[in-house]
DNA sequence: ACACAATTTGCAAGCGTTTACCTTGTTATT
DNA sequence: AATAACAAGGTAAACGCTTGCAAATTGTGT
């Protein structure tokens, strides 16, 4: 015996009512009278009826559920933006999709598409930089988009994160005041703006304060990895470098692990700062000093700049940055 | 000026045939003639269309989406699980709606309602267990569900996992095997079966081979954090334990955070054996030794599973058992 | 008791698809 | 040449809800 699924007219019948009136209990609709609310809410428990949301979704053209596209799930980087950004979803009862994105693979339009056939109400982008394309497919679409813990190079995306510039500038310069003539910065794929320009750029700055000459021979580039940290470390050793600053935890992780097996002592002869303080830096050995992005918070406010996006709210700023701040540990003097 | 969205009608239009047969070519109906076809091809991408999902949802009954709901997207635990099932479920072209549950909160009854009227396809649920209630209303719904990473008591429902109690068995008769007589069991909340039932039962079962005593003392509850584990170490200490099995890898390192500080040599005067092999374990100093989980797998194989179920296909076994291994690191002799 | 306003309710037209069932034109069969 | 069989495409009825508008009901002031 198929179990037929309870729909309004059920509930409409069964308390002597027009769908309408259901409707607009389920609604909140402040004109229906509170007797007649009862006895529709009664009934909707006795049925244990469920509004189908996917038909609310077509009628009413929302559909109270968001796109969340991420580089990758296991990356505690990431996934602490996504907790913040659930938690604050939820909060708005909003429902999340989920979808990870291989950067190689160049997928993204068709993901996008995708999501946006779904008909969410509004995205959150956390690769590194929207393409030209995306956006231009994102603005014959009219969904409302925000970046976090990424930047938009033109500003013409909504954006949450911290001043990358000046947080690299300040422990570059840290390290410096440390003594340090040679400092290498260790980044993922330059191509992303946010090494490859931002973070970089604070590094620069902090050399060109210093009166120090910046040499491309002290900059690397390796993917976020343990393995890829812990190969490096000779090229960074050879470079002459006496400290790093090292824009993710994996990777610092994958260096410090090779600079102790070479018996180099951290701190002593060789400095490490790391970026994302995510408990990875809690539970290496020395623990390492890192900058704080306020990962969840950047998370959360992403999401309620959205929501304020969603309801045609007046946005003040475009793009917010959050205070960071630095945790110093045992890798740094 | 408002642009209009594209429907299937304005494709039938331009492509001078009725809807119902752009349906077929969207759908990869096979009566379609190929001229035909092509030509709607071309208009769809001429008009730049893209399916209204929710309209189909509503139409074809299938939302081509399933729910997934786990404890906490930070934990790498669950992140690995999660990765492996949307890689899995992007393959069959699902998407992936997230929720997370407080499980202290008790909302879980909400989120699965809420989930059902998205009507999702099927669910993957890596709670610590279903609750007699959301059997209930799941069963009311045929949604079907399966636990990744988790287990049903009564094997009611489809699950995907390793044999935790025999995992536990072999690392536990290891360190027996080291001369171990005292060994700790530090599990989260022994409410959850996991911990409580298959895991504490792999350890007896191994103290009972070689003779040796249970005392509830040597067995500790603690919260999955570094904290918690830092906390509970002296515990752990005065109990007269030289060797713990941790059920998880932020506990086990907080335990050889404050092990190291009390200046306790690791493996030496204590051994220890970890239970998830995430990448906290490879950046530890010592590193730690762990029980590996095909997390990766688990979440894969699930989704894999729940894809059958979605198509009514038969399923041979409604709960399967991934192989575990056991890595050796330095937290062990 | 009456006119008018406000409050509640019902009606029915969408929302953008899928799909069962028909119609038409072709081809193969005898 | 007549008929069966099929391929290709069209028609229109769902799917379960929201919502503008009209109708019915109730309340108010006189």
């Amino acid at each position: 015996m198929e179990k037929k699924v309870v729909t309004i007219y059920d509930v409409a019948e069964a308390a002597n009512v027009s769908m309408a009136t259901i409707s607009r209990v389920v609604n909140g609709n402040a004109n229906v009278k509170e007797e007649t609310r009862k006895r529709v809410l009664e009934v909707i428990d006795r049925l244990n009826y469920r509004p189908n949301a996917v038909a609310r979704g077509l009628a009413s053209k929302k559909s109270t559920t968001i796109g969340v596209i991420l580089p990758d799930i296991t990356d505690l980087y990431f996934a602490s933006l996504a907790k913040g950004i659930d938690d604050v979803a939820s909060m708005y009862k909003y429902n999340i999709i989920l979808t990870s994105l291989q950067e190689n693979i160049g997928d993204e339009e068709q993901i996008l598409n995708n999501l946006l056939s779904k008909q969410v109400d509004g995205l959150i982008y956390m690769g590194k930089q929207l393409s030209k394309k995306l956006k231009r497919t994102l603005g014959s679409s009219k969904t409302p988009i925000v970046l976090a813990g990424s930047v938009d190079r033109n500003n013409e995306t909504a954006s949450v994160n911290i001043d990358f510039t000046d947080a690299v500038y300040n422990v570059v310069s840290q390290l410096i005041q440390n003594g340090h003539k040679k400092i290498a910065f260790v980044g993922g794929s330059l191509e992303n703006p946010i090494d490859g320009k931002y973070r970089l750029d604070g590094y620069k700055k902090a050399l060109k304060k210093a009166h120090i000459n910046f040499s491309s021979n002290l900059v690397f580039e390796a993917e976020y990895s343990v393995r890829a940290g812990e190969a490096i470390w000779d090229a960074v050793k050879n470079s002459g470098a006496t400290a790093a600053y090292v824009t993710e935890d994996l990777l610092a992780s994958g260096i410090l692990n090779s600079a102790m097996k070479s018996a180099t002592s951290i701190p002593d002869d060789f400095e490490i700062f790391t970026s994302n303080n995510t408990v990875l830096c809690e539970v290496t050995r020395p623990k390492l000093s890192s900058i704080e992005e306020p990962l969840y918070d950047i998370g959360a406010v992403a999401m309620r700049l959205l929501t304020k996006m969603m309801n045609q709210e007046q946005i003040d700023e475009n793009t917010v940055k959050l205070p960071y701040s630095i945790v110093k540990r045992e890798s740094t003097n």
